[in-house]
DNA sequence: CGGCTCGTACGATAGCCCTCGTAGTACGGC
DNA sequence: GCCGTACTACGAGGGCTATCGTACGAGCCG
């Protein structure tokens, strides 16, 4: 009902603001395996926008939700409805403003892992 | 009793292979302010060695232990018996090999948090 | 309008995790 | 040998979290 959002069906999702994103949030929300896979997904990529059910997750709808919400209320990734999809985006910008490096090395860590163990 | 610990008082713990460490893990366990706090003061010194009860943390003698398990076990920390202290010191070589750069990046974060926060 | 798809909300359950207190073990010094 | 120090083990409690099922709202298409 806010003005704002009166413009094309976008409503508007509840994100931290830069600086209110904590090291450990973003830390936890990254150590559930299902949470990480889905940042390196979306890295994968870094300028498209996917939305929730372009995933093949391991898990049901509730818990896809429940991981996408994790990951946008820790500072993460960015959501913003796009008529009844959900696009998904990291938050590269506002991370590499706050932590420069850590993206690329947590991105750069979870591929080399990814390639040792043959998780991904 | 084993054999190999009849040599001078060196009771050993048990520390992952570098090859088992897990990404996961080890975001998990950094993901805790008392832990990510550990390893930063651990980092401060990277050579020297320090005791459990060097450090001062808001947490009981009980909790502190579990912490520095929890790090140990996540392959953060390798911990070795000197008499009755415990000397803790990072894993920096095997992570570095692991995740190169990740370290760094994290311990980079923290101190950028800490100073824009002021919790350090 | 009717139905379809996408995603949400709510409740429930089970497991994990941080915290602590108390009791106990290992080592060093006197 | 005895005591103090450093750390551990065990058990308990309280809270968070991951997971699910079901029921619901929001937008698109015919």
């Amino acid at each position: 009902m806010t003005p704002a959002a009166t413009a094309a069906g976008t409503r508007d999702l509840p994100h931290p603001a830069r600086d209110d994103i904590r090291l450990e949030d973003v830390l936890h929300a990254l150590s559930d395996p299902v949470r990480l896979r889905i940042v390196r997904d979306l890295a994968a990529d870094s300028d498209a926008l996917f939305s929730c059910s372009h995933f093949d997750l391991p898990v049901t709808k509730s818990t896809t939700t429940h991981h996408f919400r994790v990951l946008r209320e820790s500072g993460v990734i960015r959501q913003t409805y796009r008529g009844t999809a959900k696009m998904n985006g990291l938050r590269r910008d506002d991370l590499d403003v706050l932590f420069p490096g850590l993206l690329d090395a947590l991105l750069a860590a979870a591929a080399r892992q990814a390639a040792r163990v043959g998780t991904g």
